[in-house]
DNA sequence: GTGGTCTAGACCACA
DNA sequence: GTGGTCTAGACCACT
């Protein structure tokens, strides 16, 4: 369910926000879902509990998460308030990976199809698989 | 011409490269075009040759520039060559990307706009001014 | 164990690069083996850690090696997926260096020679001492 | 004829010392042939006459040229003399591209073809492709 | 004057 | 303690 590549350059707490951040986006884990706990987590995955507390942390900062004291973890999904600023950095990133994309051949078709699948891979609430910092490999 | 945020978690060199690589992508910068020396624009910008010369010899390594000891740092502009790993990771980034835009509420239609808009920027020859410097600094 | 050449023409770290790959190669250091700490290893060679950093952040660019930020580095192994254009690299100074060593005098016979010994060296888990250091220094 | 590549890492005045040496070795340049002068080869490539001059030095240096004041430089192609170490030295090199190449997946088989092959170009006096300095692709 | 390497030493982020 | 970034400043090689 989590798969994380313990060689990529990405550490590992940010590959498990962002691992976290596409099962809440694509619907895998619904609203008020109670997530695992640090320490079951951490012994499933086999990482330093602190990792995932800093994961836990840096979601709930960005607002896809609350925590309630003694209770545990639990999945956010409402949004949509001051998303503004997201979606303008979410569309600035896109316009740059566009044309990077375009630079390097890939088709204006392949781009639109790219859309396409990815908004019914949301609807049929699935996560894919992502990895990739913005380093080079 | 930069805007370089010194305080974001993104390396300096790191926002270098992104920033070059855009202005080569958006043929701000042409084919064989000189780039400044390693040394001015470390004045310039009022930071480390070192730092410089990290971001140049990364464009380098990616194949965007080439350097040549004792004439400068040109632009490359061929590649298409074996960028299919290239492409691999940009299309996740993509996906990504796509879905969490169209988590935050982002149309289908303002998306193929997206796409479209940069297609038509890319061949008018100019650049455009988004860096999406700190990521929440 | 890694016999540098301070007076060569060739950079240290690049040095560095060539000897690791080699262990890489020969099998003495194995899949996932742990490579000694920056740190550590520029005390041992007397030398400046950012030099040792560099050499591995190369190897690891090359896909020999991969660094995890709070655990250190590791030998990869893996390679095999695009090395193609490595592969078309490597051919090409094998044919450099097998019309020098003709020019030389030396005999197909012992050339064909070479390679079953290199060959055998490899699945023998062995690791040789040739460096061809200093070029002419 | 010489085919530099001014954007290769490798310093041009070496580019030309290598191409140089394979003409030579392949016969391509015969013994006691006349190099072309410094002036006449530096405007034929367009290039700062101390390169080609460094270049031949070098080849003297190494034994492949001699010198004569006033009349210019010739082909050697003598050598065989104290070349124990040259051929020490090649074949430290070769070992290390042998395995390397074993190691990226190249046959034994393709080895040994790489050897005939070289052989046949040197006995019909041809010169070939190279490059490719001792840095990534 | 250009890119490239190296040192010494500081500081940060990750586990 | 680990890798990674950055600075300041020196020195080398190439054109």
């Amino acid at each position: 369910m989590f798969e994380l590549d313990l060689r990529s350059r990405k550490p590992i707490y940010e590959q498990l926000v962002d691992r976290l951040k596409q099962l809440i986006i694509n619907n895998v884990l619904e609203k008020d879902e109670k997530l695992p706990s640090v320490r079951v987590l951490a012994q499933q995955l086999s990482i330093n509990p602190n990792t995932i507390q800093k994961a836990y942390r840096e979601l709930e900062i960005q607002g896809y998460i609350y925590s309630v004291k003694g209770k545990g973890s639990f999945v956010n999904h409402i949004m949509m308030a001051d998303s503004s600023a997201e979606i303008k950095k979410v569309k600035e990133q896109l316009k740059k990976n566009i044309s990077e994309a375009l630079f390097l051949g890939v088709s204006v078709e392949e781009l639109e199809k790219l859309i396409t699948e990815t908004e019914v891979d949301r609807s049929v609430t699935r996560g894919d698989e992502d990895d990739s910092s913005s380093e080079r490999g």
